[in-house]
DNA sequence: ACAATTTACGAAAACGTTTTCGTGTAACAA
DNA sequence: TTGTTACACGAAAACGTTTTCGTAAATTGT
């Protein structure tokens, strides 16, 4: 068992002081190039590492930003991290990722054990259950200690904070606009409950789109998730409806993919008896058959953007005082499973 | 812009000096009632959080374990981690998660900002890139050290460490074995260059299935998917071939629902054309139409004994002299790609 | 040869905690 | 009364760094 080496054993062992080693390994120019390189090759020797405890405590500045999403397996969050860490990366920063498991309490907590000391800043996507709750008292102490919060995708209501999202009630306009334009004349959708704001959004901008094109929003079309059920059953209570609609938006690629697999099971044809439109552009929308349209979110981008932000709030605290809010634009991915005549 | 408020102010409010602050909030018997409820209704009020940093330098320990894998994405990592999380709630540890990208560099770097004090213990997955350098030295100086660590699913070769993994041989062959009793006579392998151990694995797996069988391993029915070119055209080349095969077993769930969606552009019918089969029971294999058959792997089980052993290490250092080498068994998920007659 | 400057290093404080040890006062026993 | 014990708290060291400041010795200038 070998002991462990810091900057004091080192010290001891070389005859130097503690402060001589810290310039010397920090490439002082107090240090002789001599004692210098001695000093290095001793190090290297014994496999010194740095603590970082220790050097974020004394510097006040760890070099690392903490992320909290509430889900990994989403292709969409792990693009929203692969851009965030992507920018983190040039200028200098790490990445420190952690779950909430779409629960208010690990949310907390997660957040608490970061913020105090490990990073210098936090990026969020709250957590389903923090929506539920009401509650985001969390995050309104950590900005009345102006402490660098970035929010992205799912942003707290009710409190003015730095946010990155995309327009989800455009993104369901486009989703449903292009049903129609397809021809479809009753359209259903499949969303979650109505506390989760980007379900809501989504479900306003198909409500916009029907409305639009003089076609009345039918409650009996709308079919709100919730996923502590079985979903799939859920689903199958619109094929079991009198009428069938002729077209479907879900609000994400999970529901889009399990419609499409059960229409098929009905023996209907997709998209001639019934067109499915989704929403993130990930690998499960284009293996399926046919493949499915949906609606692009670009969370690369989403990410780069928000870690700008945060990295700026955090070179210049003074950039606190204007909240910002920008706005990734969506598009339209078309594919088989809406490609009609 | 609130300041930082630390035992040192609060002992200065309160006229308390900082021991007798620390000493109340960890409710220590030396502190009177009184003044502890003084101090708390206090630190309360300004909401004062203890710095984790200077906690954990002092302590000498954090609580927390890092977890470092290769991708998010996937459904089978995240499902360790689940499990990883799970067990490690239970005995009060939380879990900082990193990604290395597959990258060897970037595994290193997390590796090292996580060991020098971040994080008491680390459970990896080693990157893909890591294996085809072969250099792991980032890993032997730690074990060097004694640091607590264990892998899981991909473990390094060439030196003894503890790890959890599946049987990669025997998936193979359960899933290829599974074929032939279909009534497979040709059947090709969708793998990964040699390097990648999982791949090499479970191709020995087919081989050895192959040969149990009376039928003779060809090259030609052999495709090794290099990653960084584009996936589907190396696919497509397989359905190229003079003679098709009657059934393919893909090493990952990505390959196999690639391979089932251009069968079915091909105009082939799975299974009675094409049976195919792949591995991870993730939602994609669920979601295609037809379903397809897998190899489960038991993921969440996985994170759970793999931070079980870690958590051995971690209380008990003697432990370390004896590395454990844990197999998660797999079993077959038969669905309908490969449901023949 | 002497002052002025530069070079190369060490002492000590600081970051924010925890913990050991010491100590003055109050309560108790004899 | 005096001696003992319990109580409630403070001083200071420690965790492993960085950084400011001070200062001998070496170098330079005249």
């Amino acid at each position: 068992m070998s002991v462990k080496v810091t900057l004091k054993t080192i010290a001891k062992q070389l005859g130097y002081s503690v402060s001589t080693i810290s310039k010397a390994l920090n490439n002082s120019d107090e240090i002789s190039l001599q004692t210098k390189q001695k000093i290095l090759a001793y190090v290297q020797d014994v496999g010194y590492q740095p603590n970082n405890l220790a050097v974020s405590l004394q510097r006040q500045r760890t070099m690392t930003i903490g992320v909290i999403v509430p889900e990994l397996v989403h292709h969409f969050f792990s693009r929203v991290i692969s851009g965030a860490e992507n920018f983190a990366t040039h200028a200098g920063f790490k990445l420190l990722i952690s779950m909430s498991n779409d629960e208010w309490d690990k949310e907390r907590q997660m957040t608490e054990l970061l913020t105090n000391g490990y990073v210098d800043g936090l990026l969020v996507s709250v957590a389903k259950q923090t929506f539920e709750k009401g509650n985001f008292d969390h995050f309104s102490s950590l900005i009345e200690h102006n402490f660098p919060l970035v929010f992205f995708d799912r942003a707290p209501y009710g409190i003015t904070v730095d946010k990155v999202t995309i327009n989800d009630i455009e993104g369901g306009y486009i989703a449903v606009k292009h049903l129609i334009e397809k021809g479809a004349k009753k359209v259903a959708i499949l969303t979650t409950p109505k506390h989760i704001s980007v379900g809501a959004d989504r479900e306003k901008g198909y409500k916009k789109a029907l409305i639009e094109a003089g076609l009345l929003p039918d409650e009996n079309l709308i079919f709100r998730i919730d996923e502590r059920a079985p979903i799939r059953e859920q689903i199958e209570l619109m094929f079991k409806q009198k009428a069938l609609p002729d077209a479907v938006f879900a609000v994400n690629e999970k529901y889009a993919a399990l419609t499409l697999k059960l229409a098929v099971q009905q023996g209907l044809n997709v998209p001639d008896d019934l067109m499915v439109i989704g929403f993130t552009d990930g690998f499960i929308s284009k293996s399926t058959t046919p493949s499915l349209s949906t609606i692009a979110q670009h969370g690369f981008e989403m990410g780069e953007k928000a870690m700008e932000i945060l990295l700026e709030k955090i070179e210049d605290k003074s950039a606190l005082n204007n909240p910002k809010s920008v706005i990734i634009p969506t598009n339209l991915v078309e594919r088989e499973s809406t490609k009609k005549v």
